[in-house]
DNA sequence: AATTTTACCTAACAAACGTTAGTTTTGAAA
DNA sequence: TTTCAAAACTAACGTTTGTTAGGTAAAATT
């Protein structure tokens, strides 16, 4: 069971993760879903509780995801600008990685209900105070110029996580392109 | 009937454009739109032809916005800096004063039908086009480094579009302030 | 080989959806 | 004051929605 064996339950994930990222959350229909997987609508609730559970373990399993990288950027002992270059590539690398979650991530999050919701919205404002604390930091220690540190960062990820819009695993531009590129734009645009 | 007067067509697309930037045009339904205006669901219809009616003309009265905006910065004899800069200063202006349509038009163009549908997608990639050929030729003029165009001006998109998410209309931040600090962050991020 | 469990099925539910038909109210023009 | 069109109403339509109940066949366990 363990061992790179695609279960049902794994199925239904991953073709949801799709759908939900193409047509969006509401417009999937648990039928479309069920249709997808070539299985019959009902029989879908036999490896999984809800619709809307189907969400939670999709917007989740990412936040998962970003928070861990967060925390590896942060034990780094490194200057304010080296660790905010570090925390973007890390972030992309879980964008780029994980392209349909992504999508729903940002789209459907807000068809969560409570409690889900609320524990979705604090896990994401400490994710985006990390990134402000660091371009805060960055400012101090003379690095950046005096911006607004909350709209850059929100400008940030504006461009960070629509990359998963535009984004071809098999385009011109390779991860680490993308990384680098966006990483000189926007720390480009932050010092001088 | 001309002057200042608020018809019940207004207020209903009014009232369509804040609620399906809030709660998404897939989760407004015709009888939570009546109600916020104050009518029965069957009354929309004396005014509206459809649902979709109504996200047609929200998507594309901005759309036309956004092709005035264009239109205006292509007449300027400038070097392509300048009138880059000039053409996100026009399209933030178009954002902030219609922050409702703004979420609508980007989240909810993807429920046009054909051929509406068809209609959206080709004027939103003439208006990318504009801005990627503005960056191709700053490029050409060695006024920015050599940067991929389509992946800059995507950047960019991404950073602007979602300003209605942010901007608070009392906010710290007045409109002034967004638009030259976005110019900023993106040019320098561009030339050096 | 017998038994239990898992995964699927068909059928149907109640609720919500966009929309239409037909009727009444309303407010301005005659 | 009557007339008439616009704008509201009630009622209902056919469809789609997420989900449940209950049964069957296959697979795993004993």
């Amino acid at each position: 069971m363990a061992n790179g064996v695609v279960t049902r339950k794994d199925q239904i994930t991953i073709t949801a993760r799709n759908m939900f990222r193409t047509k969006g959350y509401k417009s999937t229909s648990m039928r479309d879903l069920a249709q997808t997987v070539g299985i019959e609508a009902a029989s879908l609730y036999s490896h999984v509780k809800s619709k809307e559970e189907i969400l939670q373990k999709i917007c989740f399993g990412l936040a998962d995801k970003f928070m861990a990288s967060m925390q590896d950027a942060q034990s780094k002992n490194w200057t304010a600008d080296k660790k905010l270059s570090y925390a973007i590539e890390k972030h992309i690398d879980v964008v780029v990685n994980n392209l349909d979650a992504s999508g729903v991530f940002i789209h459907d999050w807000k068809h969560l209900s409570e409690p889900s919701l609320a524990k979705f919205k604090q896990m994401r404002s400490k994710y985006e105070n990390f990134f402000i604390g660091l371009v805060e930091d960055g400012i101090k220690q003379k690095r950046f110029r005096d911006v607004n540190a909350k709209f850059a960062v929100m400008t940030l990820f504006n461009s960070m996580n629509w990359i998963y819009d535009h984004y071809k695993p098999n385009g011109k531009m390779r991860q680490t392109e993308i990384s680098s590129e966006l990483s000189l734009l926007f720390l480009n645009g932050l010092t001088k």
